[in-house]
DNA sequence: TCAAACCATGCAGTATACTGTATACTTGTT
DNA sequence: AACAAGTATACAGTATACTGCATGGTTTGA
């Protein structure tokens, strides 16, 4: 169990943005409840899971809801299983799709380096 | 060579967006010279290509800047062919680096989905 | 000819995702 | 005890990428 900083700095994510995150409902700390004399906040290694995955996410261009319908399947409880089967899939088959698209941007770079090397264009 | 709704409904980006893209410099359209009785603005095929292109690029995750890094080397001049191969060997390893990250992405997920299937978690 | 549809310009407003600032309390070190 | 460093809360501000609206001119079809 860390403090935010530590979080911080084993995730790479500002201070600022990991309260922002949970603010959203991305995840969350816990305060323990035999301290009564602050108010600090323990994160555990589910939330290192769970940024790193935000992170990576992000990267490939999902929006925090998007992620965060993800995580909700991922760690709650509240929805059946069927429907967080078909979140999933719906996930997986936009991941496809982006897939795709990455191999078609990389593929227009290709060749367009392709033709500066060889003086065309 | 088209006009702005005609290309709109060509490649599904809304004529605001095209002109918000306009007017950050990913393309341009041209007048006709010969006509003086209005500001038409009239567009070509090379600027679907870039619509579509650029769909693809932010769908993964790129920002408008970072597409007009490679736009501005694809269709412009005023570059050495050295700093151009530069620009695109970046973006090829920032597409290989997505790349990584998204398989990455698919893995958790698939996981996710495996465990829910098999009651685990 | 005149209304509906299309075009351009400018500028305000919105959504998303942070980022910074101010205030105040807690902890650790000297 | 004093002071730096860490923590929490709240709220304002910023950057990016649109989105909508008001205004006014142009084209086209009945």
């Amino acid at each position: 169990m860390k403090l935010i900083s530590q979080l911080s700095k084993e995730t790479g994510v500002p201070i600022g943005t990991i309260r922002f995150y949970e603010k959203t409902g991305l995840f969350s700390g816990e305060t323990k409840k035999e301290i009564t004399t602050n108010k600090y906040v323990y994160y555990g290694d589910d939330v290192v899971e769970k940024l790193r995955f935000i992170q990576m996410a992000k990267a490939v261009g999902f929006t925090l809801s998007e992620i965060k319908e993800v995580i909700d399947v991922w760690y709650k409880k509240e929805f059946s299983k069927k429907a967080k089967i078909e979140v999933l899939n719906r996930k997986l088959s936009e991941i496809d799709e982006k897939m795709r698209e990455l191999k078609a941007v990389k593929k227009q770079i290709a060749l367009c380096k392709f033709n500066i090397e060889n003086g065309i264009g």
